[in-house]
DNA sequence: ATAGGCCATTGACGTGAGTCAAGGAATGAC
DNA sequence: GTCATTCCTTGACTCACGTCAATGGCCTAT
């Protein structure tokens, strides 16, 4: 039982509550510990993996913060998700055994690799693991559509604003401010999840600055005001049991 | 062995090549057999299921044309996608074990359903069902990622094209036509879907027309030139190789 | 067959977001 | 420290798509 072993444990991991091994007993998580056995740090800017890459592993972001990005044969680029500690990348590659879109890392970062053929021999074992696996994708299926429904229905001024009400609701789950962050990618990636230009981004940032429901300074956001963000989202937000 | 269990039985279906059974060995597709054990048929415009109704199952389409679709609090909704025999739907309940969506039966449709504590219970025995259930909404994920490209940089041409063109080479792979179909949904509900107004769907089929890329007359499309769609997709298309 | 409702098409006009362009602030390299 | 680069902001102008409105075709039921 070496350093290195007690290290890349999960049962000693302050994130066990929120990666993986969540739900998990003691017993079920000492096994886990024997799946993951390997930790990845990345620099800033580089790849986790990229599209067409041989599928091999899930990765459980211990700590930095990633994009994935799926990209065109001529060149045009979507985001189609930014993940922060204990959230799991890399399903996209278990269909055809191939990655179908990058993962960068856009701050230095470590991820716990989980190897995938090991990974589903222990879900046969376990049906803890192997349902919270399968919530794992199913909640990836859940955040997609909701990011089509902003995508396909949605204004700039929408789009803004629920990216930030839920880049602020995830990060005060991990212990961080319900009112202040700093942004860890640029306009232009905003820009490229919410299906807008870096330069609407920047404008609907400055407006909402001017009506006083945030503060922004670069990479700094001050949310002043959830409910005027909220109900920029969804206008008859409160409203319900009020009449005329 | 009663009419009605082999009737159900996933090993004497025509879609086993297609659906949930493809690349199990009989032994397997057995098992499988007593894990499927009912089918339902809907109605056109009623629901298999709708947002908030628990979770039990997943269901498989076997007959008919379903849409699945997400709601706002304030009424807006958005068209996730649609689905076409030997495709499953349902994987959005497992996480919260409730539906987040709704699925709707564009005409009268009959679905396998599939129990999912079974399939679970079945995939800790056989690796094959498990890797294949894993696949299954792993290609859920890819698919979302490209919608999202789709709404988030394509234009309206752009967005119609590949939609023609995705509906078209899955019908195709189910033995149909690879340039003529009917199409099961509305105007409404294309737009919807690739996150724009019906009138702008219309206007867009009528372009397509005037160019003698396709022909169109209500729901019927008659794709007479493939390479024109694609190019509108991905302009640069084939021009690999070509100098100037 | 006929009536009513839904669905699709088309036109005129408005607007939200894209494009192009310039300048300035922050960050990282040496 | 200072230089280069990347990133952000803002303005002026354009345009793709949305909105509003009118018309007509196609189903479905009786």
């Amino acid at each position: 039982m070496d350093i290195q072993s007690i290290k890349v444990a999960c049962s000693s991991c302050n994130l066990r509550e929120l990666c993986l091994p969540m739900g998990l007993n003691s017993e079920e998580m000492d096994k886990l510990d024997h799946v993951i056995s390997t930790r990845r740090r990345i620099k800033r800017g580089q790849a986790l993996f990229n599209s067409g890459d041989a599928f091999t592993s899930l990765y459980a972001v211990r700590s930095g913060f990633f994009k994935t990005a799926v990209t065109t044969a001529d060149g045009r680029d979507q985001v189609t998700g930014f993940q922060m500690t204990g959230e799991i990348i890399g399903m996209d590659g278990i269909v055809h055994d191939r990655h179908s879109c990058d993962a960068i890392a856009l701050e230095d970062a470590e991820v716990c690799v989980l190897p995938f053929d090991k990974l589903e021999q222990l879900s046969r074992e376990f049906s803890t693991l192997q349902h919270h696996v399968h919530k794992i994708m199913s909640r990836e299926i859940v955040r997609d559509h909701g990011v089509m429904l902003l995508l396909g229905s949605m204004r700039a001024e929408e789009r803004l604003a629920a990216f930030l009400l839920n880049l602020v609701q995830r990060l005060h789950a991990r212990g961080f401010s319900q009112s202040e962050l700093i942004l860890r990618m640029t306009r232009e990636e905003i820009g490229s999840y919410l299906g807008m230009k870096l330069e609407t981004v920047s404008r609907t940032f400055s407006k909402f600055m001017e009506e006083g429901i945030i503060e922004v300074r670069q990479r700094y956001v001050h949310i002043k005001n959830t409910d005027g963000l909220s109900r920029i989202v969804n206008p008859n937000n409160e409203c319900e049991g009020r009449s005329s």
